[in-house]
This record gives C-alpha cells, structure tokens and sequence, in this order.
DNA sequence: AACCATTTGTTCGTATGTATA
DNA sequence: TTATACATACGAACAAATGGT
C-alpha cells in the first residue's frame, strides 16, 4: 500500500497532509512546480508521493488558505507568485538598508519594551554585571505590508536609558542609537540556526503553523569593540533569505 | 479547557507531543533547560504548556529515542548534554579547520558522482557556458561518526576532470582542489535558507522525520575571483549552527 | 524499619483527528 | 457519503522507584 518511492513517513507526529503540503511547498521552491502554472492533477500528486488522494486534497486546502495556491474547479490547482526577500546579513547590515530596491516601504515597529535584569548569557554578550538592568525591546520588521522578521534586543539600561521612546519614535535602532551618540556599529558575532515558529512568531508575523524561521543571535559593537546591543531575530524562511556578501 | 498561557497549537498538521517537544529542545537551547540537569516534572511540563501529562510523555518520550532526555523512574529526567557543533561560515571557511578543536575526527565522504550538462542557474554561477559538461558531486560531511552536513557540488568538468577521484581518495576538498593548482579560494556570495529535511537528507544523515535543515547555496571563487565550485550544503539545524565571524 | 513526598511508569476509558477504501 | 482502522489527546486513577525523615 505505501508508494515504494513515497518518502513520507507516518507515526511521526506531523500528519501525511502536512508532509504533502510540504513536500509541494519544497517543489514549488525547486521549481519542480513552476510558479503561474497549474500544478498536476490531485491523482497525479497523490501517486507521486503515494497517498490517497484525499491526503493529497487536505494539503492543497491548507496550501490554499496559506495563500500558496489557489484552486479552480474543473481547471486545475494554481502556484501563485511569491519571490523571497534577500536580507544582506553582514558587518554593516542595517534593516533598512539592506533592503533597498527589493520594496518600496520598509520599517521596524516597536511591538513593546520592558527593563529586566540580565540573564547570564545577555551579561556576557554586553560587558555587564549579571543581574544589572537592560532594556529589552520587541521589534517587528516590516516591508511592504508583510512581516519579514521579528526580533528580541536587549541593552545596557543605564547606558541606554530610554531608547524605547527613542526607538517607538523613529522606527529604526540606527537612528535611535545616534541620539546616544554612537554614529556607527558592527556586527562583531552572528550565529545562525533554524526551528520551527513558535506561537509568539506565528502571531507576530501572521504565518501558517509550521512555518520554519531563521535565527540569528548577533552581537552589536561600536567600532572601539564595546558591546551596544545583544539580539535574536527570527525570519521565516518562506519570505526571507539571508544573503552573506563577501566583502561586508 | 486551553490553557491561557498555552503557545501550541492544534489542528495544524503537528501533533501536540511534537510541538512540545520541539518546546522543550527550544529551552534546552536557549538555556531554559540546564544540560546534565533535571527537567522540570512532567507535571510541571504539563501546566506550563497547558497540555495533558500523556502529551508531555509522549514529547519526552520521543526525545529519549532521539538521545537527547534520559529518564529516570523515580528521579527525574535529565538532559544529555549534546552541544551542537558551531560551524564557521565565512570568506575562507574550510570543512576541517573549521571544527577544529570541537571535534576529534572529521571527513567528507563521496557519495557519488556524475558528470551532467549545466543548468543555466550552474553556468551562470561558474562563468560556463548553460548546457556544458560538469562535475557533480554528492558529499556528507562527518564529524565523530555523525552527519553533520550534506552537500551537493558542482565544478566544470573542463577545469577539474577527475576531480572526484581525488575527492574519494584524500576526502577534502581543498586537497583535491590542490591537484588542479588551486592553493586558496574564496567564498564569494552565499545565501541562507531553511526547510524541512526531504527524504534524502533524511537517509543521508539519519534524521528524525521533520527535522528542520538550514541550506546554504554558495560559490567559492580563486583570489582572482575566477568561479571554481558551486554548491549547495544542507545542515541539520538540531546538530549545527552556523557562525558568522567577523573578520573572516 | 516505617513512612512520606516526589516523580516516572502503566492502565483504564473516552473523544477527536487522520487516512484509507 | 459511509465505514473502518489507527493515531492523538485528555482525564483519572494506581504502581514503582527514589530520596528523604
């Protein structure tokens, strides 16, 4: 009964629709599946990955109310066009720069912000006592309309002291960060990873269930090497690719 | 009956004892969970993600079979420690001298090879001409008897003829590049993404179906910038992160 | 030893979701 | 649409092991 070149797996915990969803989502990102074309009939798709076809019918439903296909009756099932941002990530990368040409409108909301004492790794990250306090802001980048990243800064709250307003006023770390006199910062760490999007982010950015985001943790020095900035951000990879150039 | 302060969700094609326990990986990475140290009772668990005890069994259960928990009748249950191999990713990354020091024994090895005509993506990417002949290489990468990477290589078969024999013969890449006169290169450009393992990087790299793989798409180039590799490598987000250093 | 609180392990039952035919 | 099988999730017990008093 299983397709012998079916590749999906049961008992797992993701359910078969979910995979297939995936596994079209992964062809359309292939180009296995062109984008402005039909993709293959229902029974096509389910014996090419060995399901039912009502399996097959569930993942297309999820897929069309994720907004990835669009579905018409008698005619056939859809790709819609959706082309992936490409955020530079480097020594210099600011948001808003580094999206310039790719969209017409861009900035970073500030979602909310607190002051908390520092956990020990966020100690260590910005060159201060554990327990002292820092000022932790929510941030959600936008570009067009669409949340392209969601991120979590934490800075020294006695050097900082009020970057909130700062940052809620100007919409932009940059802008906030030359009010306290720093004119210019490196990136000097950045490690990346990736996980599924937790709940915060589902919201936050409005993605499907599943959806997988990139994570940077990145360090932010002033050009004399002191450390101004500790952040997470996370980007979902069905909009955002991270761009490494070489000489940033 | 949801719990107020419960960030799973249902009906979304990942089971409950999936999300939780990818829950409870998120805190051992971010430090919630102490390695080596008791997690919090299944009790516990429970509240905080407002699911049933059985869902948070089942989470834990499946994260024994991975290797990550151990759990003890009576005692508790214990993260392993597993650090995650930090894999610099920058202008003159090398496979081996990159883990240096966090791992004792580290290879590439060939999975296999063809020779096939460019796609137009592959020629511009290596400066030839869409259709001519080049070299593909399937590679994994190991690390103290695990997979760590999983990459699939290009190179013009013109420039590197027999380059896979060298490749299955010293295991390196930058060995064998040796052999055609190239004594340094660069990474020019790369680009990050994430996505879900499909089935042959699930095989390749015994991996737990759904697991999450960040892809990095780069081209390496000599110091006069002439493009000699092209490649796409897939890490298993669980067991490596990627680290961007500065000056490298 | 006896007892206790804590924590994991097991077994019922019941309801709902998923997948096939 | 219906039927069937299995996986998932919850709830309420009870059993077994551990580390104390």
């Amino acid at each position: 009964m299983v397709g012998l070149a079916s590749s999906v797996e049961r008992r797992n915990g993701v359910s078969l629709w979910r995979q297939i969803a995936d596994k079209i989502l992964q062809g359309i990102a292939s180009g296995d599946f062109a984008e402005n074309a039909a993709l293959p009939p229902e029974i096509a798709l389910a014996e090419r990955y060995g399901v039912n076809r009502h399996t097959v019918r569930s993942a297309i439903a999820a897929l069309v109310q994720e907004g990835v296909l669009r579905a018409e009756q008698g005619r056939g099932t859809f790709v819609l066009s959706r082309k992936r941002l490409s955020y530079p990530i480097g020594a210099r990368t600011r948001f808003s720069t580094g999206l310039q040409g790719q969209t017409s409108e861009r900035h970073i909301a500030l979602l909310s912000s607190s002051t908390e004492p520092a956990t020990k790794r966020i100690a260590e990250a910005l060159g201060i006592a554990k327990g002292a306090a820092v000022i932790r802001l929510e941030t959600r980048g936008e570009a067009d309309g669409h949340a392209v990243s969601r991120a979590t800064t934490w800075f020294d709250a006695k050097r900082f002291a009020g970057i909130e307003a700062a940052m809620a006023e100007t919409g932009s770390i940059t802008a906030s960060l030359k009010r306290f006199g720093i004119n210019d910062y490196l990136r000097q760490s950045t490690v990346l990873s990736a996980r599924h999007a937790d709940a915060d982010d589902l919201a936050a950015m409005d993605l499907q269930p599943g959806a997988i985001v990139l994570v940077t943790v990145a360090v932010n020095v002033t050009l004399d090497g002191e450390p101004i900035q500790f952040a997470e951000s996370r980007f979902p990879a069905e909009r955002v690719e991270l761009r490494l150039s070489a000489g940033d």
